[in-house]
DNA sequence: TAGTGGTCTAGACCACATT
DNA sequence: ATGTGGTCTAGACCACTAC
């Protein structure tokens, strides 16, 4: 099933669940593994790439959280193959727009320190009226509007950032570069009609739909900090989430 | 940091893991643990609670995976305390509104066999016009429109559904009574402006943003068993997702 | 009955962050 | 130097599914 040739690195940093996961997953990609048909089995995958049976059984979880297989007990793993491929992690858009080719650039209007509101500062776990940076930017792609993005953030976070590298990159880069990691995101997604001056913005008539979402992400030390609403044309842009059953 | 009372019952059929991880979720849910705070770490718990390393991190891994907790090497394990709390399972919108006491009601629009088109079939796994069962519902909370929901499904999984069933409780509980899981499901959550007919039925004015989310949804075997596109009221509608970096 | 995945143990060694 | 989580092993026994 996965390329015969194929044998892990134990000399490399990555994993052997992880070198294992890669390969069991580029086994399905190449279509080694047809939708429906059953990965062999824990036992047989342990003595193939010399690992122990733990370490298996994490390589094939990784592919159970990414929706790319289903276990059941007395049955085995079978392969989802789903027409659509999956997408959304806890990327940026930036970076989504640029895998998928589609040209983003951004716009900054608004960077500047502000005093929170009691939103924002409920939500960034600040006292109120405390100092924050707020921006606000349109990305657009292929040249065109796409969304409208606003984020405050804890001074101490992004007191550095300058709008000349906020127009070449997304923010994640930009704030992951300054050794801060998003690890969770907690997100609201929704619709609502364009009001004027949202809509002169996106290149929209007043009243069109838009996909509206508010975010806020932790790091590494579970502590907030991002707190975004962005707004997108709702003829451009949608979420895709794959949801596992745990 | 947990019930000092508490401990394992090893004859439940719950999985010790499981078990602990509820057990550090209470203590957090009550506050013993607050945001911020460190985790006791895994080898004192492993002593707490008698169990060995790899079960104490299992447990803690499904408090990572539900987003309570941010775990850091030479760091701890420290607990994030959203304001927002989080939801967003695999679970039916019937269910949601049961349980946020939101008073559903169903009306059945259309139920009835139907060759599928070539966008269903293909969702589905089938082949072009193979029969399929065509579900159409309206859904509503303290009984005001919220949902226009359309479903497909191949006649083997949605055969014996009838009106009277649908009408009194969700989908996917009818189905999981039949001995259908769902595993993984494929979602797009977009927006729309209301057409004519959608208005009517939702009671908003024509042009009002809707919530679109289109979903296929596997069974425990990695097979389809469910298309759907459902059309939600955009001011009284979301969706809330919380995204773990893995 | 045979074969599958699910749970659990009791260690070992390593990489990283903090002091 | 210490303490944390991350990786990995080599078994054991159990529960479920299918034949």
């Amino acid at each position: 099933m996965a390329d015969p040739q194929f044998s892990l690195n134990r000399s490399s940093p990555v994993p052997l669940y992880h070198q294992l996961a890669e390969a069991l997953e580029a086994a399905i990609e190449r279509g080694d593994l047809a939708p429906g048909d059953r990965l062999t089995n824990e036992t047989a995958l342990t003595s193939r790439f010399g690992v122990s049976r733990p370490t298996v059984r994490r390589a094939i979880q990784e592919l159970v959280d990414k929706g790319f297989v289903v276990r059941k007990r007395g049955v085995g793993t079978q392969v989802i193959q789903p027409q659509v491929r999956r997408k959304m992690r806890l990327s940026s858009l930036y970076d989504d727009l640029l895998e998928s080719g589609q040209q983003p650039t951004t716009e900054v209007l608004v960077l500047r320190r502000d005093c929170a509101t009691d939103e924002v500062s409920r939500q960034l776990g600040l006292e109120k009226g405390e100092e924050i940076v707020r921006l606000e930017r349109r990305r657009l792609a292929h040249g065109r509007p796409l969304a409208l993005m606003r984020n405050w953030m804890p001074v101490a976070v992004a007191g550095d950032l300058d709008m000349a590298s906020l127009e070449g990159s997304g923010l994640y880069a930009l704030l992951r570069a300054s050794g801060i990691r998003p690890r969770v995101a907690d997100q609201r997604i929704g619709a609502k009609a364009a009001e004027a001056s949202e809509a002169a913005m996106l290149a929209v008539e007043p009243g069109a739909a838009l996909v509206t979402s508010t975010r806020t992400t932790y790091d590494d030390y579970g502590k907030a900090f991002e707190y975004a609403t962005h707004l997108y044309r709702g003829d451009a842009y949608w979420f895709e989430i794959t949801l596992v059953e745990r």
